[in-house]
This record gives C-alpha cells, sequence and structure tokens, in this order.
DNA sequence: ACAGAGATCATCT
DNA sequence: GATGATCTCTGTG
C-alpha cells in the first residue's frame, strides 16, 4: 500500500509513517526531506486520541490527511498527519532542502543538519502553530512531494513516551544526520 | 560527553 | 497537584 492509497482511503499509521520516510514536506515552501516520523494508533496508550475525543485533539479524529497540531510541553508544537479518524503520524525531523533562509531566521543560529531535527524544532523552524490545527495536507501551504525511490529505513521505539513503549513505531532514514536522535537497537 | 534543570500550560487525577 | 509525543542552556568530567 502506497503512501498516496493510504492518505487518500485512510489506513494503517504504521504502514504511512514508514512509507512517508524519503517524501519531501513543505509549508510555503520551506522544508525538507522527511528523515523521522513516528506512528499513533487509535488503540494506543501512548496515543492523543486513546482516551477519545477531546477539543485539544479534535483534529487527530478528522479524515485522513488532516494536520494535527498540538502543544508539547507547554511551549513546543508537534505536527501530525491523520492517517485515519483517531491514528496519526508525528513528524519527528527533516532534512532541510529548501527555504533554508526562512527557517533559519525562526530558528535562529543552529547547523543547517539541526534546523528540524526533532518534532519542535521542526514545527518551529516551518512557521507551524496551532492556527495550522485542522488544516488539510492537500491544500497551500502544504505540499507533499514523492520520494524518488525506496530508501532504507530504520526502525525503533517511539520517543518520550511513558506507555506502550516497546512498540518499534518509529521510523528513521538510515545514514541521515538530521535525526532527532540516532537509532541503538535500529532494525530494519 | 553527559546530566540536570527550567520553561509553561492544558488536561487529567 | 502532577504530568507530558520537547528544547535549550548550564555545569561538570
Amino acid at each position: 500500500m502506497d503512501v498516496l492509497t493510504l492518505l487518500r482511503d485512510g489506513g494503517d499509521p504504521v504502514a504511512l509513517a514508514r512509507g512517508l520516510i524519503g517524501w519531501t514536506f513543505l509549508v510555503d515552501g520551506a522544508g525538507g526531506l522527511i528523515v523521522e516520523t513516528e506512528a499513533y494508533g487509535r488503540d494506543d496508550a501512548a496515543s492523543h486520541s486513546f482516551r477519545g475525543l477531546r477539543t485539544a485533539n479534535a483534529a487527530m479524529f478528522g479524515p485522513p490527511g488532516t494536520i494535527y497540531v498540538y502543544r508539547s510541553y507547554g511551549l513546543h508544537w508537534c505536527l501530525n498527519i491523520v492517517a485515519a479518524p483517531g491514528a496519526a503520524v508525528l513528524l519527528r525531523a527533516l532534512a532541510p532542502t529548501a527555504g533554508l533562509d526562512i527557517m533559519a531566521e525562526r530558528r535562529g543560529p543552529v547547523p543547517p543538519h539541526l534546523l528540524c531535527a526533532g518534532p519542535g524544532r521542526l514545527a518551529r523552524a516551518l512557521g507551524v502553530t496551532g492556527a495550522d490545527d485542522g488544516a488539510s495536507l492537500f491544500d497551500p501551504p502544504f505540499a507533499l512531494v514523492p520520494g524518488a525511490e525506496a530508501p532504507s529505513v530504520l526502525a525503533g521505539p517511539r520517543i518520550g513516551i511513558s506507555r506502550d513503549t516497546e512498540r518499534p513505531w518509529r521510523f528513521g532514514l538510515s545514514g541521515s544526520r538530521s535525526l532527532s536522535r540516532p537509532f541503538p537497537r535500529a532494525t530494519h
């Protein structure tokens, strides 16, 4: 099942998270290669959707392709793409390829490979905020460009969670320097 | 290189 | 009152 079919018909967030590695994500022309993602399911104790529909997580229950933005630790914004109602993919890191100047402006003096190396950094660099919550991936300013070929993808446990910590639902582009953290016990 | 703390707020207990 | 799908800065080895 390819990414476009998953996004059109809705489907497994794990398949979408893995499939998005190597694609390019842009907001207003700024962004880069998706090098790190995480999947969150509907019946997944680590997921914001686990306790059901709330005002803050309503966008996560929208149709496939809905943008779900939440505030993390009271101060960062993090961006998800809905795979199916209650299931989504967290975009954790990009390798910057476009709009480096505007992203550097938003992020301050950091090395280019760290501009989007982490979910909070990524949202900051792309200018994504709570105002984007509920928007559609298929409409401007968002854009998703297919990857060239099947990349080498690493998998490992998700980061920063305290429940269902062992599911290998974090995915990364092998060899990328823009990962938020390395994959210690990485598997293909 | 690694560890710890502070920032900051909606939601949950 | 505690807890996060985090980041940055600071202190120490």
